[in-house]
DNA sequence: ATGGCTGCTTTGAGCAGA
């Protein structure tokens, strides 16, 4: 079984790439976040073409999320798009069951700068998040937890530590929350295995940052510990990257032996 | 030192992303 994540920046600009991208990969699941695209437009027509059935909860300008699933998979049931207790008019999480599979995709808050408003929702939304999770993990012994979390876990996860230190993305507050959800028995699926140094999967569109490779590991797939003990791969695919009209992000793709 | 790109928006300069 294959498991990707991919924040698109615009479904809209990037539906060429998509399409593209699950004929080529054929991810038996794919989370996308940053839709920026409200439920109405969403082309679904042109997604399900391709072979899948779509799942969105879209918001047009900011944020907004997608869940794929293959059609031969069973259909998505016991949906949720939204953290409990936490009243939230942005649209940053969409999971469900796919048969004994408990999916969900985040888009985690960017919190912009460590002084700024954005930054305390952040928190907030993480510390909501967490017990979501605590939740989730209680019901769903096989949970994948897959998108942009806008956290870089290490500095081996940064391309450059000393000009990043507490900035956001890097701050303490922000790696002691991706370790506490690692603590709840979740598992970062790209540290299962060795991995090239200085691999992301997020660089800035500007100043040359991806020919110079300076970039972030930012975009996540997290495992409950029956599927880590199964899973047999995660890459980046930096590929998706490159060409006419990128995101800024690449795919997260993690392979599982079920 | 600054902004440097991209996508979006009550279409045009400003916000947000990370």
């Amino acid at each position: 079984m294959r498991i990707a994540t991919w924040n698109v920046n615009s479904l809209t600009v990037r539906l060429p790439r998509l399409v593209a991208w699950l004929n080529d990969v054929r991810p038996d699941v794919l989370c996308l976040q940053e839709t920026k695209i409200d439920d109405a437009r969403f082309p679904r027509a042109e997604v399900e073409a391709t072979g899948y059935r779509v799942h969105f909860a879209g918001q047009r300008t900011y944020n907004g999320v997608a869940l794929l699933v293959r059609e031969s998979l069973p259909e998505l049931t016991d949906r949720v798009d939204a953290l409990p207790g936490f009243d939230d008019p942005q649209k940053r999480l969409l999971g469900g069951s796919i048969g004994g599979l408990r999916v969900v995709g985040f888009y985690v808050p960017n919190g912009q700068a460590i002084d700024s408003d954005k930054y305390r929702y952040k928190l907030d939304w993480c510390a909501a998040a967490t017990a979501f999770l605590r939740s989730e993990l209680a019901r769903h012994p096989e949970l994948v937890v897959a998108g942009d979390f806008n956290i870089a876990p290490e500095d081996r996860d940064v391309h450059d530590p000393a000009a990043w230190a507490g900035q956001v993305l890097c701050s303490d507050a922000e790696r002691a929350v991706f370790r506490d959800w690692q603590a709840l028995g979740l598992a970062d699926s790209f540290r299962l295995f060795d991995q090239p140094p200085l691999t992301f999967s997020w660089w800035d569109y500007r100043q040359l940052a991806f020919p110079k490779n300076h970039g972030l590991r930012i975009d996540h797939v997290l495992l409950s510990a029956p599927l880590a003990a199964r899973c047999t791969g995660c890459r980046i695919d930096r590929n998706a990257r490159k060409g006419e009209k990128p995101s800024d992000h690449a795919p997260v793709v993690v392979e599982i032996d079920r």
